[in-house]
DNA sequence: ATAATCGATAGATTGAATCTATGGATTTCC
DNA sequence: GGAAATCCATAGATTCAATCTATCGATTAT
């Protein structure tokens, strides 16, 4: 019974199958194999059923898992305690994010205040993000509030404008802002039903009264901007996703509380670890720079002059 | 942070130094040395104070051996867990013992139960069976009833009855049995103040009335063996430390309750373990065919014969 | 002062952990 | 029903890390 035949078996327990951990390890599947079967052996105590395709614990199996919880628990808490006593100095974190967009201001204000910090990010939609952070593959997450997890604890939040989008060539071009009751009747390209940015739109032109005319519906960010550029329809983003496309011009919706919240997030139980008291100011900081109540008018013209 | 250098820092720190550590783990000293620096070097966390002779934890190292104890008590839950799973059909126990002749039944009993099991005992004073104990060196200890340790908790207990030890040209050498009162005036060699064996005695002779004559007090079983051999006085010794010397005759000791009590005794907080529960009735087993009340008459005749 | 003990360092060695390549078995899908 | 995909098991090769021996300087005890 050693660490590496310990980490095989609670890797295959927690994964259900010896690929999925050997995915999950970044090792390779016989790594696995021989691990978990060297730890079977050695005790005479079977702790898989192998039924063709997938693996289930045994009885013994499952109590050792109960086991092997405990153990790795600690693990991490010698690592994390290790890692803030150091004052961060070196080692990995990890960020899993639902899009590129705002974990970049995180990252800056991470590497500019510790240097030799090495930070990973993770790209992934957000049932990914809880599920990075559910298995202690990532120690921060950034999801939008409607994604929000029980067993999550908000670090801080970051607030960002949602604007239209219009085709260069649209009369509204030249204009900084647009009130919400001018959208009534025009033709409006959203994102898929469950579209975080979406539904706050469509909240606000619910509270506004105001009924679009949705023309197209489609699957992202990028297929709603070109769209857009082919003058379709008006679409809306957030502001902080716009990019730089000469084909577009964005305007604020006046007359509409319409902002998108995304949230920094830990795990609810690491809260109070030495390494997130140790980073919480960091990221209140950053996210302090980046999710000000903005001027959209500003911000807008910032962002293109 | 691997499990390497976790294992040399906890045993750096509960011994309180590194060669101390080193014979501890039955590794050599440097490996300690580089194991615990590696460890300091890749989180930048000066974990002792290295002040001339003997180091002592940092507060951070402090902090960091409060998280390895969970740790390595985890680890020692899981082997214990996965031995009783399997059976004990393989892997080691080991018996600290505060002499050699009580823990040989207890040796033989488990053997015969569990032929594939590694049985190691390791033979010291009272003293280092709880040492063994307590450092989970040892997972059963012998030891006398006057030693016990609130920490540890009795398994079982063998009753041996106390003989009386003459030269084979003693005018008595013929008897099977001496009665306590006939001792009064007899020259006496004991072991010295402390010896659970002497102190059952000399409680004996007080309750029979009964001054002795101490011509000779010696610190060793042997010693009291050899001293009676020449001739110097009588003796008395646990039955089953009698050995097959010729020049002795036993006899037993009526008209007094004489008997030594060895305990089989466990740490207390692994009293309800899998293991232990898997091994307790053997071992009540072995002590029960061993340390019944016996017709001393025929032990003492079965053992010459 | 001298011997003993402790921890640090250097260099060599061995074994374990892991990899790639591949096979057999089962499930899924067309 | 058959083909493809996926899963776990096995064999052999490779690399890296854990450990050892030998030795040094420093400190403490005799």
């Amino acid at each position: 019974m050693n660490h590496a035949q310990l980490r095989a078996f609670h890797a295959v327990a927690r994964e259900g199958g010896f690929s999925a951990a050997a995915r999950s390890l970044g090792v390779s599947q016989p790594t696995l194999t021989v691990q978990v079967r060297a730890l079977e052996d050695a005790f005479r105590v079977p702790l898989f059923h192998r039924r063709g395709r997938g693996v289930f614990a045994t009885r013994a199996g499952a109590e050792l898992f109960a086991l092997t919880q405990r153990y790795f628990h600690v693990e991490r808490e010698m690592r994390e305690f290790l890692l803030a006593e150091g004052g961060l100095s070196r080692g990995r974190i990890t960020i899993a994010a639902d899009g590129p967009f705002h974990v970049i201001p995180l990252i800056g204000a991470i590497r500019d205040a510790l240097p030799n910090l090495e930070v990973v990010v993770t790209i992934g939609n957000s049932a990914a993000v809880v599920d990075a952070l559910l298995n202690y593959e990532a120690e921060f997450g950034l999801l939008s509030e409607y994604r929000m997890d029980d067993r999550l604890a908000v670090l801080a939040a970051m607030r960002h404008p949602i604007v239209l989008m219009m085709p260069a060539d649209h009369p509204w071009a030249g204009r900084g802002a647009v009130d919400i009751d001018e959208l009534r009747g025009q033709p409006m390209i959203l994102r898929e039903q469950g579209s975080a940015t979406r539904r706050r739109f469509e909240a606000a032109l619910a509270a506004a009264r105001v009924t679009p005319r949705v023309v197209l519906e489609i699957g992202s960010r990028e297929a709603v901007r070109e769209a857009v550029a082919a003058g379709l329809g008006l679409g809306v983003v957030q502001e902080s996703e716009l990019g730089e496309d000469a084909r577009i011009r964005p305007a604020r919706i006046d007359g509409a509380e319409l902002q998108a919240t995304e949230l920094v997030v830990c795990l609810e139980e690491r809260r109070n670890s030495p390494l997130m008291r140790r980073l919480a100011p960091l990221v209140a900081t950053a996210t302090r720079d980046q999710g000000r109540e903005p001027d959209a008018q500003q911000a807008i013209g910032g962002r293109r002059g």
